[in-house]
DNA sequence: GGCGCAATTTTGATTAGTCAAAATAAAACT
DNA sequence: AGTTTTATTTTGACTAATCAAAATTGCGCC
């Protein structure tokens, strides 16, 4: 069985490989496992070894077949978690990241499988993204952001893309959840300001780097 | 913080000193984690030095009260994640030890906590072992087994003291669950064998060894 | 009172994962 | 083209936890 370790490089190569498709450079993947770079080379290579990566030295990783399938169920453990956490046993929104970082390492594919029954299986978490299929399917829609949309037109947050607790309690406080429809009154891209309003209420001001991590889609 | 080694070592001092008071003899605690007894050794003296455990050189060990804190936190996640398999997630009796094992050093007090709750307090968990409380209370109540009881009398089970899915297995498909009634029919000390009758059904032999392990209360 | 046995401890080595810092390769500017 | 910068890899060392096997201790027994 994958060790902790294991999981969790591969995990974080599958994540830095959505959207910028083809290899991960070390250092970013270094740089996402808060170890440093030689580290990461030394693990790769030993990934490289088991066939879960493919190293292209100086260049970068990629998953294999059977690594993609570990870090999917890796990544598919964590986002039932935290829906799990969030939906039954009411735990904060900024919170729950840290905790299913720990309990994706230590469930087993029986339990995931009772709770995904128990969630209905749900598509996404609370955040928003997108939980694997137990088939290995992830949905990889491409989603506009606060920051590029036109003001105007009438806009659902579908996804958070940012795991730290005190960008969620921001979003949260402000009611920024997945779920809740919001317009572009102004968009100021010299300023570097997003401003959003939501419905009558009084309007929200953005930065465009907040604003960018915020997926959302056009209400029809 | 306490790594999952140090959490495991502490907790299997707990176990074996229940009953059994005083100091834990190495090579019990060494064959309860299933390492070599100079492993034990070599970490029962890093515990001391930490001032987790108190380390009687040729003698045994015993935990210390910072120690055994910690030790009944892990107790307590350990049970109620056995409880709340059981009980929310409908899993095996039998297969939820192994799985606890694994969880009870990921989950967070905050989530203990919550799961406490949701389950509505519970004092022992689904094979009947006492759930240490918040405040690290133990309940050490001492209960007659089904291997001393003296034929007659309506006995109620409260716990099971084996772990293995073996055994479990065997104890559920024999209707031996916590809480159902039976009483001893026959003792044969000579050939080691009890024979159990629940209501009038048909009798149940059981080995002397098996009947030992059946925690049970007098029916008032 | 010494002998043997069983439990315990010591010693030396191994594995997984890590860091610090030096070495190398590739890219980017003059 | 040559030099500087940046990313990556290599090297050597460390920690936590483990095992195998040798050394030690102390207890029971004639």
């Amino acid at each position: 069985m994958a060790t902790i370790a294991v999981e969790n490089y591969l995990k974080h190569v599958l994540l830095l490989s959505e959207g910028a498709d083809g290899l991960v450079p070390m250092g970013a993947l270094a740089g996402a496992l808060a170890v440093v770079p030689g580290t990461a080379t030394t693990m790769v290579k030993a990934l490289a070894d088991e066939g879960l990566v493919e190293h292209q030295p100086r260049c970068g990783v990629r998953l294999t077949g059977e690594g993609r399938r570990v870090a999917l169920n890796v990544l598919r453990k964590h986002r039932l978690v935290e829906t799990f956490l969030v939906d039954v046993l009411k735990m904060d929104w900024s919170k729950v990241h840290a905790e299913a970082e720990q309990l994706e390492h230590a469930i087993s594919d029986e339990v995931l499988d009772r709770l995904d029954a128990l969630l209905g299986h749900p598509q996404s978490d609370p955040h928003g993204d997108p939980i694997p299929s137990k088939q290995g399917k992830l949905s990889s829609q491409v989603y506009a952001t606060l920051a590029t949309c036109l003001a105007g037109p009438n806009l659902r947050v579908v996804r958070i893309t940012e795991q730290s607790a005190e960008f969620l309690q921001f979003a949260e406080q402000k009611g920024l959840q997945p779920g809740t429809t919001w317009r572009v009154a102004e968009r100021d891209l010299t300023g570097g300001l997003v401003t959003l309003r939501r419905g009558t209420g009084k309007p929200l001001a953005l930065s465009l780097a907040a604003a960018g991590k915020i997926l959302v889609e056009p209400v029809k």
